[in-house]
RNA sequence: GCGGGAGUGCUGGAGCGGUCAAACAGGCAGGACUUAAGAUCCUGUGGGUUAGUCCCUACGCAGGUUCGAAUCCUGUCUCCCGCACCA
């Protein structure tokens, strides 16, 4: 059979007649989505057409039980990938994304995705950014979107700021052997902040899987505290505090090293000291493991709010400059850090919980205050709570939730994002450009630094308040931004009047399965929580949460064992698999080798099973001549769609094909065209092409795709055909087993069964004989006068159990 | 260091308190069909035992809970992943 013909025919046909095309109101909805996905001009692999095919026949098949399915596709085209590749072709980063694009788009088509294609995007279309502005400006309005100088993560190959969702492990998210340098820039940041708690709080009632759940809790990362008013110099500086039971424990401050005001406490005489040492810190690389704690005296001293008491202000490289406020109190005796630090530099370590040996270590349990004044005795627990409640009342602190979330850092100094719609003038200061959409200077020269900065034609702007000179923004926004809401704009893709329209996205939204990878737990999906919650606020959306269940799927391995990728040469190409298996059979393949959550490795055998699965089917269509069923098909096809329809409900699509094959494996030749069909309809989510074909062979017009999924007559299902089955299956290696002892190699055998069950067993006959390899086969009922019986064996009969005898 | 997940046949993997651990697929071996190969079909695939029986050994290792555990608990080892000086 030609499978890539039976592909493109269906393909065309589908598209012909808007098969997967949706429009909002009619019935129950659902929202089937993937990850928008980077259009890299590497094209799709089959670790992509995996991770399609798990939505795409969960679309298919929600849309044959009767639901209004929205799945639809887009991309995320604009970024520095595409800048980078680009500059490097020598193309424009436009030309360059669109041929990336429309490889995709025929890429995807020829995997048999069922995508409204009406709806597509693309995040560098004009009509696309121009709501992400507005999105910025109505940020801007609300004072979610500011600019701030501040200590920022930098990235020497991108030659841009990095958000600190990219940053992993000191390193940057596309260089993992680039070190991110710290920088004190003015940058434009989100303030995901203001809903932190509610991100935090949210998590708990999301379907999503635990493990990223987990994540993102660690991530938002809440703690109790409070923060204690420390004085140093007359001035009152904050410290944030999880443990003010050890107040009377403390020591010394540490500040920050990055720190944005770290020079005002600094003394005149320590100012070399000082600077000398931040020259060392900024030097060695930040986060690299396992860094030596170093600090200087700064010459000032803080007063310790609770016993009045004066202690030095260190400067140091390990406390973090963006974590409550840049400082610490410290508590050498009993925290580590603090502990290790006041031995280098021999600074007094003081016990206030007994319980540990702090001349050996820092004790960080909790336990019984000493030397606390009048809070010795009290337990750590009780201590904290009521030293907090003394600072409060006495005004000196202030019990607070801190988070580890930090405003979203969005400028990037790159072309080949979003313009920031912001205008500088010299009179008016920042103002708001609502002129959208700002697009981008088409001529531009790439090579060094941020190209937007030498567009003079374009930078140069009169500023639109006051029609004076004023320049524009040329910092464009992270490609996180154009991700954090295209969901939306899917419900309404086309609106140049809105950015969607309220009524249909509350038909649509939210969506109800999301599948991508696990990677984007700290990232995308806390950013899309955040645009959601914002929208929400602003009037547009009636819902809190974007998403209902989230689906990560696991990686594709190639051959090698590893994440099949470009770089590492070990990719699979959908064509190439196509042309030998078609297309329906990788798909099959690729869902039935385990679990769809767990990693799964490309087997060249592997395919070959599938393959002859469905050369099979295809096969018995060819021969088939549809008749009667008979009781136990019906029971058969009745349970396969009770078990295949939860097992699609519950993406465990490995099991379904198992049921799938068994029950292809039980029809005769006596199967109704009823149950033939009702079975391609079964197969259909996971073969389309095949399905479709094989659904006009046996006579209909219609697509197979837009039918009615089967529905069970639970009454037809009776538990009585499987136990038949499981005696025929025992009788079978009975047979053989006493075949092999006796080495017969073509035995005559005789079975002798008790007279009710002489019927069902007398129409296995024929499977019998083929499976024992034996020459005849003679089934007697034990009460038969005229039964071959020579050694009597058919005494030996029970129910269920029927005798044999073999010679 | 903290947090999460996983360890089952030759392999990928099902099973996640109980009627049978290994469904399904792949591999391998034997057989049937073929002049032959391929395709296809059948059988076997921990050990012992037997005319189809039964027994033993097996779900990383060691304990425990239970009438009963691959499945729950504790400890331990190995592997994978995430976060990591968050005060």
């Amino acid at each position: 059979m030609n499978f890539q013909a039976i592909e493109k025919k269906w393909q065309k046909r589908w598209e012909k007649a808007k098969v997967f095309e949706v429009k909002e109101g009619k019935g129950k909805k659902y929202y089937v989505l993937e990850m928008f996905p980077y259009p890299s001009s590497v094209g799709l692999h089959m670790g992509h057409a995996f991770n399609y095919t798990l939505a795409d026949i969960l679309a298919r098949f929600k849309r044959m039980q009767g639901f209004n399915v929205l799945y639809p596709i887009g991309y995320d085209s604009l970024g520095l990938p595409a800048e980078n590749a680009a500059v490097k072709a020598k193309q424009h980063p436009k030309k360059y994304t669109e041929k990336a694009i429309n490889n995709f788009i025929k890429q995807q088509k020829e995997l048999g995705l069922s995508y409204d294609w009406s709806r597509l995007l693309m995040s560098h279309d004009p009509n696309y950014f121009k709501w992400d502005q507005w999105i910025f400006l109505k940020m801007f309005e609300k004072g979610l979107a500011y600019r701030k100088k501040a200590p920022v993560n930098w990235c020497p190959k991108c030659n841009t700021v990095l958000a600190n969702e990219q940053v992993i492990q000191g390193k940057c998210w596309r260089h993992e052997k680039t070190d991110v340098e710290l920088k004190h820039l003015e940058q434009w940041f989100f303030r995901t902040t203001k809903y932190a708690k509610e991100l935090y709080e949210g998590i708990d009632k999301l379907k999503w899987p635990e493990d990223i759940k987990i994540m993102q809790k660690n991530w938002i990362g809440k703690s109790f505290g409070i923060e204690i008013d420390f004085e140093i110099n007359g001035k009152k500086w904050p410290i944030f505090t999880t443990r003010p039971d050890t107040i009377y424990g403390v020591t010394f401050m540490v500040i920050s090293a990055q720190h944005l005001k770290l020079m005002e406490l600094v003394t005149e005489r320590q100012k070399k000291n000082v600077e000398k040492f931040l020259k060392k810190v900024r030097s060695t690389s930040e986060k690299d493991q396992e860094v030596e704690k170093e600090g200087v005296f700064t010459g000032s001293y803080a007063i310790n709010p609770i016993n009045g008491e004066k202690i030095p202000v260190w400067v140091g490289n390990f406390v973090l400059v963006d974590y409550g406020s840049g400082m610490v109190m410290a508590v050498p005796g009993h925290d580590q850090r603090d502990f290790e630090f006041a031995k280098k530099y021999k600074i007094e370590i003081r016990e206030v919980v007994k319980g540990g040996n702090i001349r050996k270590e820092a004790f960080i349990d909790i336990g019984t205050l000493v030397n606390s004044d009048k809070f010795n005795g009290m337990n750590s627990k009780k201590a904290i709570g009521e030293i907090s409640k003394y600072l409060e009342k006495k005004k000196l602190g202030k019990r607070t939730v801190n988070y580890k979330l930090r405003d979203w850092l969005i400028s990037r100094q790159r072309y080949w994002g979003t313009p920031i719609p912001i205008i500088y003038c010299d009179k008016c200061g920042i103002v708001p450009d609502k002129n959208l959409p700002v697009k981008l200077p088409e001529k531009v020269r790439f090579g060094k630094g941020n190209p937007l900065e030498n567009a003079k034609e374009w930078i140069n702007v009169k500023c639109p308040k006051c029609k004076g000179k004023a320049r524009r923004e040329t910092d464009t926004m992270d490609t996180f931004v154009n991700s954090s809401w295209y969901f939306l704009r899917y419900c309404d893709p086309k609106n140049n009047k809105e950015i969607f329209n309220k009524k249909k996205v509350k038909y649509w939204m939210p969506i109800d399965f999301y599948t991508g990878g696990r990677e984007h737990a700290t990232g995308h999906l806390i950013y899309f929580r955040f645009y959601t919650k914002f929208f929400r606020d602003l009037g547009l959306v009636n819902i809190d949460e974007p998403v209902v269940k989230l689906f990560n799927q696991g990686m594709l391995h190639g051959a090698d064992g590893k994440v099949m990728s470009k770089s590492r040469g070990n990719v699979v190409l959908p064509e190439e698999v196509s042309k030998t298996y078609g297309i329906d059979t990788a798909r099959l393949f690729l869902v039935s080798l385990a679990s769809p959550d767990k990693d799964i490795e490309w087997s060249k055998t592997g395919i070959e099973g599938s393959s002859r699965f469905i050369k099979k089917v295809y096969d018995c269509f060819d021969k088939i001549k549809p008749k009667k069923d008979d009781k136990r098909i019906e029971s058969k096809l009745n349970n396969a769609i009770k078990e295949i329809t939860e097992d699609l409900e519950n993406i465990r699509y490995n099991l379904a094909v198992i049921k799938l094959r068994t029950l292809f494996d039980s029809f005769g030749k006596e199967v109704s065209k009823k149950t033939l069909e009702s079975f391609l309809k079964l197969l259909c989510p996971f073969c389309p092409h095949i399905a479709e074909e094989l659904w006009h062979k046996v006579g209909n017009k219609s697509f197979i795709s837009k039918e009615k999924w089967p529905s069970v007559d639970e009454k037809k299902i009776d538990k009585k055909f499987e136990q038949q089955e499981q005696a025929v299956e025992k009788l079978k290696q009975d047979i053989n087993n006493v075949k092999r002892i006796l080495n017969i190699a073509k035995p005559k055998v005789y079975v002798y069964v008790l007279p009710k069950e002489l019927e069902f067993l007398r129409d296995s006959k024929n499977e019998l004989l083929v499976s024992c390899g034996a020459e005849s086969i003679e089934i007697f009922a034990v009460n038969d006068k005229k039964k071959f019986d020579p050694e009597n064996k058919s005494k030996k009969a029970k129910l269920g159990k029927p005798a044999i005898y073999l010679t």
